[in-house]
DNA sequence: TACTCTTATCGTAAAGATACGATAAAGCCC
DNA sequence: GGGCTTTATCGTATCTTTACGATAAGAGTA
């Protein structure tokens, strides 16, 4: 029965959430603090910053880039991630004006 | 094998990402906007709003006030919900910070 | 070429989230 | 009290997320 109703709802809001939802785990949020700091890291460095298997932080690492706010290139046998600039950017912009609707 | 590592993360990084998840359903993003617009709802005019059953409004409602973003107070036969001014402006504040970090 | 390093992906198990019908509980009106 | 309205909760089905081992794939090195 549950089919999961998310398109019943408002690009806008449907947006919203999927912002949300990468942020919704420690670990995404830990990696983007990373990034930011070092301002690009190998995946291998994220992984040893992580309490997670290297799998698993592939797996987050992936969710957000699929969602647009870290970009990843080949270097040698090695990935380089760094946070999107402008991406990142644009979702703040999102949640700000949400925000502001709210109050 | 997989029992959510969440723990593992820092203190801060949590309560970020707990944040982010009542974010991360556009129904309970739906709800604080409505909230917002109307300064407070009894349930059935929430649940004649979304395109959700009554007792998955219920629970999303659930949710939001388990946080602490919206408080419920009961009106007769009636639950009456508005959205808790203070707890929000201090998650803005927080996902502010944070995205000051990132910035 | 063989070997090592690094990372992505596959397969899979467990936990969590989502959704709803049914029902309980509590207040109102007659 | 009996019936109606309103909402929370329970039970349950299904889908999604999280996590990791195993393995593949690609690049460098001896």
């Amino acid at each position: 029965m549950p089919a999961t109703k998310t398109e019943l709802f408002k690009t806008k809001d449907q947006r919203l959430a999927a912002l949300a939802r990468v942020l919704s785990h420690p670990a995404r949020v830990a990696i983007l603090k990373t990034l930011a700091k070092k301002n690009e890291c190998i995946c291998g460095e994220i992984v040893d910053v992580l309490p997670l298997a290297q799998a698993t932080v592939s797996q987050h690492l992936k969710e957000l880039k699929s969602l647009g706010l870290i970009k990843g290139q080949i270097d040698g046998p090695r990935s380089c991630y760094c946070i999107d600039r402008q991406a990142l950017n644009e979702c703040i912009d999102d949640l700000r004006s949400f925000f502001e609707e709210l109050q």
